[in-house]
DNA sequence: ATATAACAATTCTACCCTAAAGTATTGATG
DNA sequence: CATCAATACTTTAGGGTAGAATTGTTATAT
């Protein structure tokens, strides 16, 4: 029916419009410390992890991030200082990272005012509201893995 | 309160895990036409506008897309021969963006399928949760928007 | 008329992103 | 034990993205 397409097509417009948004204000968080929004996710991966760091797979899959893609931001992010790479003790294959001094000190000081800019935004809605939210998108992403998995239909 | 800001987080963490799966589950449906996410974009603008054709400027705000991301997207349209640019008549600033008969072509054969993905994919949801979505959404936008206007707190 | 400001498009740089192919390494199977 | 598939990471190719600087053009205010 052409009325549920109309609402379908609605709701995702509103999606991108609202991740464009969202993403250019918090954005204005983190620039001045002159770290973009990737490297700040495998700092926040790696400050959560274990003294022992995390294999680049982890962070990867965590972050929705294709490998190819984390091995340039981790590169970056190893040349800036920030962490380092370090052998897997028991699989040759694998590589950790690991966060430095001064690359948990940079996280330390720059992710309080990210996460409380999201704080902000999202208090344009009630506790309520954001479960529901949450629900919901959490609902669309399991439907989207499921079309994922199948054949072009 | 923690309790808000762990919230916060956790509804932020939902928008870009959605985002990510379902980006990667939509971009099954034209990647086979050869175009891309941001050239179907483009294309649908154009379609939708009348037959003069759109303005860059127009295009580039409606798909929150820069001006200068906007021409390298046009380019590889123009070089593809999906669209052709023209000097507006009465604006020498200014630059159309008219869609080739193939560009319309095409367009009207990758179009009809991705909306038909979009529904599928909404259809994890009943209508009115899909109105409730929207409009949550909405606000944040508008929220961000405005945070985006103030200085940087 | 002329200086000034605002605007449209482009170019450039650095980064993000995926898909696909390639290299090692590991683990399971016959 | 030899083989073969799976795994972890890197590399390459093709784009997408914002931001700043540049070149013309148009509008506005002297």
């Amino acid at each position: 029916m052409a009325s549920t397409e109309q609402s379908a097509m609605r709701v995702w417009r509103s999606f991108v419009s609202a991740k464009a948004e969202i993403g250019r204000t918090l954005q204005r968080g983190w620039r001045a410390s002159g770290l973009t929004g990737a490297q700040l996710g495998v700092l926040r991966v790696l400050a959560e992890a274990s003294n022992e760091g995390a294999q680049l797979h982890e962070i990867s899959e965590r972050l929705y991030v294709t490998p190819g893609n984390l091995t340039g931001i981790v590169d970056r992010l190893e040349e800036a200082g920030h962490l380092s790479r370090a052998p897997h003790p028991g699989d040759k294959r694998a590589t950790l990272a690991l966060l430095t001094p001064a690359g948990r000190e940079l996280f330390e000081q720059v992710y309080p005012s990210h996460t409380a800019r999201v704080r902000q935004l999202m208090s344009a809605l009630t506790v309520s509201e954001q479960k529901l939210l949450a629900d919901l998108l959490s609902r669309l992403a399991v439907r989207a893995a499921e079309m994922h998995e199948q054949p072009v239909g």
